[in-house]
RNA sequence: GUGCGUUUAGCUCAGCUGGAUAGAGCGUUUGGCUACGGACCAAAAGGCCGGGGGUUCGAAUCCUCUAACGCACGCCA
């Protein structure tokens, strides 16, 4: 569906093609100055120079011949060549009807559909989740959603760390607790047990204290790395126990995964890529890419051009195990080979910047996935504490996902009980809900990119900008709309009519440009431009709520077209929330 | 040391391709419940956009120098 914008862009360049200037100049943006207008078009000032004329003079040209159009009920030139516009009501009311009946709600469904993995997530097995997953789950979920709703085949791996020295630092730690498993005696030669020797629970302690040891011990470190090798080379013993704590971790991980709202379709590890290394280096070194640099094989990724010095990828450690790296570029070719994806899309710590430059300079030099795809690194920053530092329980250690998330919902809770004036039957269910919306808004409020304060106290608050806040927006709208019914009220059949008051028109004016935004935030990766616009939305609305009268409303139409307009707000927010990866309650 | 990033109101953050008086929220101050949810709304105060120089009719935005802080820099992931 044309947007607004364009629009305005189309009528603009025509009036200025007309006056006899390039039509280029005719972009349309939306006013920085909204006491003057709702639109400007600065073209008049970007062309002066060209045409060697005063700004002004191009401005009044443009101007005159916008006369008779039915799109603007203003544009006016000021001072030194602003065209400032305000849109028509009655054009405005019906690009919402329009709207209205596009299930897109005015976005396009992209041309060309492409197949995009997003590799998000990234959960250590065998390891509980924590606040440094939060984000990754979060902005990569969003960005899924986004894609998907934009027409793409977005496909989410939860892509597993499973195959790493932590495996071998466990396998080790438990033969050393309890080398009479049989999963350590090489010998064995029947079948391994059905169930694992140990819970979810276990695992949590013996990960943490086995990495504890092996950064003091010497010795138990070499076994851990000897314990990692044979399980790469499949050793039975091992391979059973691997399976175990797979199983363990992977239930575990779909539960707090749930909880969060967040949904993988690919439930892909590292190990997955194993099959494909053996065969992926071998090409490397055929064709000439890999060489062997003290002791271990290398692919010298510098190029031309660069500003500072890039360590050559390391495929294979002196001890002829494989690293990340190694599995990363052949989880590339694992992607390619399965998927063939236009873009692969890593959401992942900004810290690891370096490690997937060098990933993807390799593969296409080597020719892993084609030139034409796209390899993407999406690094966001670090959630810090109030003090600024990365956060951290009271105590100092590292915060269980599944805390915060608690700790957040018993706030939540708390204020749902205080203020309830709705008999609410699950003020629990309310309080996940509502807590939900808080940590995710919260976080997807601020640029991927950057650190963030996360705040328990300012995202919990109802009060400015945040989740609870916009869902109290959208339950106060669905109660408006249930008692309109109540009093027999119909929704079918209302349509929206032109704005009777600014308040009106400004609400209208935010919707409409729904669209434009979904495709911007996605296109740029940035959920918090969907923010943005969500929190701009529900101001609007709230001050159009307060300023009209909508049930008391005499005129019938009038009142129907106000309603049309609440669930085409309602549906648009909820829409714009659903991106973000959360949902509104019926009541709060 | 090299490279990357950050620096905008007391605090937490926006500012989309350079545009007119730099915007929100929280906090502070003030006003509004005999209208549909006051978990709301309206308003005030609060800023040489880290600093210098430059490009431009016009810079928070582009270039350059500089400071502070953060992060990364071959056999961990």
């Amino acid at each position: 569906m044309k947007k607004l914008m364009d629009h305005m862009t189309e009528e603009l360049s025509s009036a200025f093609e007309k006056a006899g200037y390039d039509p280029a100049l005719g972009k349309v943006t939306v006013s920085n100055r909204p006491d003057l207008c709702e639109f400007q078009c600065n073209g008049a000032m970007a062309g002066a120079k060209k045409y060697r004329k005063a700004p002004f003079m191009i401005a009044e040209e443009v101007a005159e011949n916008l006369k008779g159009t039915r799109l603007f009920e203003k544009a006016e030139v000021v001072k030194p060549g602003f065209i400032n516009l305000d849109l028509s009501k009655e054009f405005l009311a019906e690009y919402l009807v329009s709207m209205d009946s596009d299930p897109m709600l005015g976005a396009d469904r992209a041309e060309k559909p492409e197949t995009i993995i997003i590799d998000y997530g990234g959960p250590n097995v065998a390891k509980p989740l924590h606040v440094g997953h939060l984000r990754s789950a979060i902005i990569g979920e969003s960005i899924k959603r986004t894609g998907r709703f934009l027409g793409h085949n977005v496909i989410g791996d939860v892509h597993l760390g499973d195959w790493g020295l932590q495996m071998g630092l466990i396998i080790t730690e438990l033969k050393h607790r309890s080398p009479e498993l049989v999963y350590f005696d090489d010998s064995f030669k029947g079948e391994y047990p059905k169930e694992a020797p140990f819970t979810i629970g276990d695992l949590e302690e013996i990960y943490p204290a086995a990495s504890a040891r092996s950064k003091e011990d010497e010795e138990y470190r070499g076994e851990a790395l000897e314990a990692t090798e044979q399980l790469q080379n499949g050793k039975p013993g091992y391979m059973a126990l691997w399976n175990h704590i797979m199983k363990v971790s992977v239930a575990d991980l779909k539960k707090n995964y749930e909880r969060l709202n967040v949904e993988f379709d690919l439930w892909k590890a590292e190990s997955d890529a194993q099959p494909y290394i053996p065969d992926m280096v071998q090409r490397m070194i055929d064709e000439g890419f890999a060489y062997e640099d003290q002791g271990a094989l290398v692919v010298d990724v510098q190029q031309e051009g660069d500003t500072k010095e890039i360590p050559p990828c390391i495929l294979l450690k002196s001890d002829g195990a494989s690293l990340y790296t190694t599995t990363d570029l052949a989880t590339i070719v694992d992607r390619a080979k399965n998927y063939d994806p236009d873009e692969i899309l890593y959401v992942v710590d900004k810290r690891q910047e370096l490690h997937f430059e060098q990933v993807f300079r390799c593969a296409r030099k080597t020719g892993l996935i084609g030139g034409d795809k796209r390899l993407v690194f999406l690094g966001f920053g670090t959630m810090n504490g109030k003090d600024g530092k990365p956060f951290k329980t009271r105590e100092g250690g590292v915060m269980r996902l599944e805390n915060l998330l608690s700790d957040i919902e018993n706030e939540m809770y708390k204020k749902i009980i205080e203020n309830r004036s709705v008999k609410d039957t699950d003020a629990e269910g309310t309080a996940q809900i509502v807590g939900l919306s808080a940590v995710k808004y919260g976080d997807l409020q601020n640029q991927a990119t950057k650190d963030y304060v996360f705040d328990i106290d300012r995202f919990t608050s109802f009060e400015g900008n945040t989740g609870p806040y916009i869902l109290y927006t959208i339950v106060r709208i669905k109660s408006i709309l249930a008692r309109y019914v109540e009093e027999g009220g119909s929704l079918s059949g209302l349509s929206i009519l032109p704005a009777i008051n600014q308040s009106h028109k400004n609400l209208m004016l935010q919707l409409a440009s729904f669209g434009q935004v979904a495709e911007n935030a996605f296109v740029d990766k940035a959920p918090h431009r969907i923010c943005a616009f969500i929190y701009e939305a529900a101001n609007a609305f709230n001050s159009f709520y307060h300023e009209t009268k909508i049930l008391g409303q005499q005129d019938e139409a009038v009142k129907g077209s106000l309603i049309a307009l609440l669930c085409l707000t309602r549906k648009v927010l909820e829409q714009s929330i659903e991106l973000l990866g959360f949902s509104a309650p019926e009541r709060m």
